[in-house]
DNA sequence: CGACTGTCAATTGTCGACAATCGACAGTAT
DNA sequence: ATACTGTCGATTGTCGACAATTGACAGTCG
């Protein structure tokens, strides 16, 4: 995903990007919670910065859909109905559907070889008991599948999807238990790219989705994570 | 799609979005050609605003794919390679798809009726040989399917792909000759949904939008609508 | 002659100030 | 009391000016 083959390298981005990526952060941590204002002079104070590139970023994440910016009326982080959540992971299913068939149709060892990699990696981590790990592999796992793919617009519209995923996965802390047995999830799944087989691939990875999306839907109403302000 | 209710009713959108609307307009139109620079004193200037909604509309449009902002290098009109084209068409073709399913699973009759409806208007533009009408109906026909889907972030994902296949449109100025046989091409997959045929729907819908697809992929590369300033 | 360095114009990035708009609340007439 | 109207503070929208960065070109040294 990132390489910088140069040793040597300063962070040059305009304010605008790195306040992106400060308010991405904050957001899909869970830090700032869905409905809460974002006040430009406040959030631009906090920052040190003026409200200019401010006002950019938040035009950014608002067809990210971590915001919503109602003219004349300020921007708030977007807010998670479960039926935002029901729309998500059925449409991140979609989409690592494609992927997953345009990557068996590639039908190359080497992608094989770098899921297994992956796999391993998290399985290893599940191990150690390392639940944070796990989380940031399985992440990987799923990008990776998406990268494999070689198609760039199903990548650009996989990391809005994904993003919120990620959202929801911190705004619900833990829910599955067992972490050895969500890395294990994924064998099945590689095995069956391993051996061509799209519609055993297709299907175990599409309960894989759903069942995850399925348990965070189920309870979101519950506790909604409230919404709160600064 | 656009339900105004309210007989009274006037334009106060911020400056930002008309800019926007403007803008996006043009590009995929064609009027501004890929990889066409976007200046953006001459453009601000042009319009009698000042740089920063127009910056802020500009930030909005390269998440829509429309442009690229380089930093400190400037604003250019996407370029549009054979193989984002292809990438175009195919991911459309997914998404429409999983429209398609849903609309079935709703097996609501009235949606058949809306889309016959579109239909009929189709070929009855097609049948006056209003060429520009039945491009326009045919859009509408495929906005139709993703809204009756019931699924908002599937629309929103829908809209970035629909503009710049439209875009693409603009740019190869009629390919198809024959404007009947496009409007009746849709009337198959509207029986097929008629009646609940999962398997034949899918298979007509993704053979209608990879038609199309390879048509203007194939030839791409011939004249790729030469790029230019303005 | 070639490679490196310094300068410059063009363009984008950022800032602070001012204008426009909104929701809320107080005030008034019936 | 109630419905309408006017005013106000807070916040967003827009502007013009200034700072920072870039690529290109000219100049210099070996």
């Amino acid at each position: 995903m990132t390489q910088s083959g140069n040793p040597l390298h300063i962070e040059n981005k305009p304010l605008r990007e790195r306040v992106v990526d400060v308010l991405r952060e904050a957001i899909v941590s869970g830090e700032f919670k869905p409905g809460q204002p974002l006040v430009e002079m406040e959030i631009a104070a906090q920052l040190g910065i003026s409200r200019a590139p401010l006002r950019e970023a938040l035009q950014f994440l608002s067809h990210e859909g971590l915001v919503e910016v109602t003219p004349y009326r300020g921007t708030v982080v977007k807010p998670l109905t479960r039926i935002d959540i029901e729309e998500l992971y059925s449409l991140r299913s979609v989409l690592e559907t494609f992927a997953l068939q345009r990557v068996i149709a590639q039908n190359n060892p080497v992608n094989v070889s770098k899921l297994r990699q992956c796999y391993e990696d998290m399985l290893a981590a599940a191990q150690t008991g390392d639940r944070k790990q796990v989380n940031n592999i399985d992440r990987e796992f799923h990008n990776l599948l998406i990268e494999l793919s070689q198609h760039n617009l199903l990548a650009v519209t996989w990391s809005t999807v994904s993003l919120r995923v990620r959202q929801v996965m911190a705004l619900r802390n833990r829910i599955n238990p067992d972490i050895v047995q969500i890395a294990n999830n994924h064998l099945p799944i590689i095995d069956a790219i391993a051996q061509n087989d799209e519609g055993v691939a297709i299907t175990l990875l599409q309960k894989h989705i759903s069942s995850a999306g399925d348990l965070i839907a189920e309870l979101w109403d519950t506790s909604p994570a409230e919404d709160g302000k600064a």
